[in-house]
DNA sequence: GCGATACATGCACACTTGTTCATGTATTCG
DNA sequence: CGAATACATGAACAAGTGTGCATGTATCGC
């Protein structure tokens, strides 16, 4: 699990993912999208591939990567949640007494 | 925002924030549950308090340290989710072709 | 078949980062 | 006050990690 979050800790690895929240990319596109080189970003891939949080699909000469699973968009939603609106609700389970 | 999914990204500091998902635990008792020196988890601690995750609070000689936000614990739940039912909802856009 | 395009991989290196040891600061009790 | 407890901080080092370069592999058009 630490791993995942790992995953996505790093800068680039974190926009290509983002990158394919909006539907399959290409490597190419997903590249231009980052402004990485198509090596680095291919590393990237495979790491996040291998992690199953991104999955390729041939379509053609070129290969696209979706997200393998759902419950990475939400992670990556809440967590934009977080950094927009730090303290929106800021209780939510049970913590009656406060200053 | 990479910076937040990359603290979470250490086992140790991802055990701390999990430590505190269930309230407030002063640094000894992290420390113990967490299973690492009372130094090492200081350290963790100072960069979980400067990212705004973990926010703490003085009580008596101890402190004690809570989430500072309660979309961290979303973000945390449904990670879980993620590594326990991998693909209990893959699809949850518009996808309907499929295998 | 051959070349070209699109992607993957291996290696090497610079740099970040987690950890420990030692020391510093604050709070409580006598 | 001083001693003790609980936590924070600084320096230093080992180990992990992101990146670039070069090269390898697969698919499409000719």
């Amino acid at each position: 699990m630490a791993e995942l979050f790992s995953l996505l800790g790093d800068p680039n690895r974190l926009r290509i993912v983002l990158a394919c929240l909006d539907g399959p990319r290409s490597v190419g596109e997903i590249a231009e999208e980052v402004g990485a080189s198509q090596s680095l970003t291919s590393h990237h891939l495979r790491l996040l591939r291998t992690a199953r949080l991104l999955r390729p699909e041939r379509a053609g000469r070129s290969v696209r990567y979706v997200l393998d699973d759902d419950h990475v968009r939400d992670v990556i939603r809440t967590m934009v949640s977080h950094v927009c609106d730090p303290h929106e609700h800021r209780d939510g389970e049970a913590r009656p007494d406060h200053p």
